[in-house]
DNA sequence: AATAAAAAAGATGTTTTAGTCTTGTTTTTT
DNA sequence: AAAAAACAAGACTAAAACATCTTTTTTATT
């Protein structure tokens, strides 16, 4: 569905919409240490993000990423463009080449209706709308023992 | 969503299904031109298809593809199993070692219920009903000119 | 029997995605 | 000013996905 840069992008943004602010930063080795992602290249995947505003850096020491308030208005769309681009989601589920109503694949009206109802969740909704649920409902942005709850 | 190898053999089963039987069949060239594939490697999905019994083939002068009765009766649920194996439908949206409602990540009510429901139908309606289905309303299979009902 | 037409099988090549490594730049601390 | 700690940028490597090419096997036609 999603390519593995997109996936690491979107929870490390999550990560540090859930643990940073302007006054508290968080390095890029630590960040991929928790997601248990592999850091180098999830070190690309921040200058990315951060290229496109939608998170925030600063270097030196106690340097590191986070996210300001503006930042956090931002959504999940917003990740999947700067990182793998948009068009992806407007293909057909069989390779046509228009997805559309009035020419529509066999399984088109299988896919589309939820394909829409899942994007527009991801157009709508902010990270900080997200980061609040989570701290809620105590869901899961690691892989490994590191819980939410637990800092 | 999909690879564009399980894009190819689900268009390739369809089409097969709408266009032979035991007594006529189509050579892989020409459904590769019918569906505009690439020809030595839809082949191969072909062979790996028939393999797995979900379609037929003959060798030798007259021989092809072709989708018998029987054929007919399985699902594009069975036709993604055999290409690229059913794991990855079980797999996280955010790329968590496991997806469940128990330790959900932040997507999962997102995106959980949706899928579901899609694989359902995959795994339900039979390729022949998707066959019926396209004759009635004239669905598409095609990226270029050709349609199903010019023939 | 010879030929030709098709699929089957396996080796090979290309492109994209994933991931690493090295060097440079900025900024804080001393 | 020097050193150290971070991010930034770009070159590089590895693996997977995508695709092709070549040879073999089967079978109908002549
Ligand atoms: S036309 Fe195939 S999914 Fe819309
Ligand atoms: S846990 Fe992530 S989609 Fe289910």
């Amino acid at each position: 569905m999603l390519s593995s840069a997109n996936k690491y992008a979107i929870r490390s943004v999550l990560f540090l919409a859930l643990y940073t602010n302007e006054s508290k930063k968080i390095g890029a080795k630590e960040i991929a240490d928790k997601l248990e992602s592999p850091q180098p290249f999830l070190a690309k995947l921040l200058q990315q993000l951060t290229r496109d505003k939608l998170i925030s850096s600063t270097k030196g020491p106690n340097g590191g990423f986070f996210l300001s308030k503006k930042n956090k208005e931002n959504t999940i769309w917003d990740i999947i463009k700067s990182i793998e681009g948009a068009k992806k989601f407007d293909q057909c589920f069989l390779g046509l080449s228009k997805c559309s109503d009035e020419k529509p694949c066999p399984v088109h009206y299988i896919v589309s209706g939820f394909k829409e109802k899942i994007l527009k969740e991801f157009k709508d909704k902010t990270i900080s709308h997200f980061a609040d649920e989570v701290k809620r409902t105590g869901k899961i942005l690691s892989l490994k023992e590191f819980n939410v709850f637990n800092d």
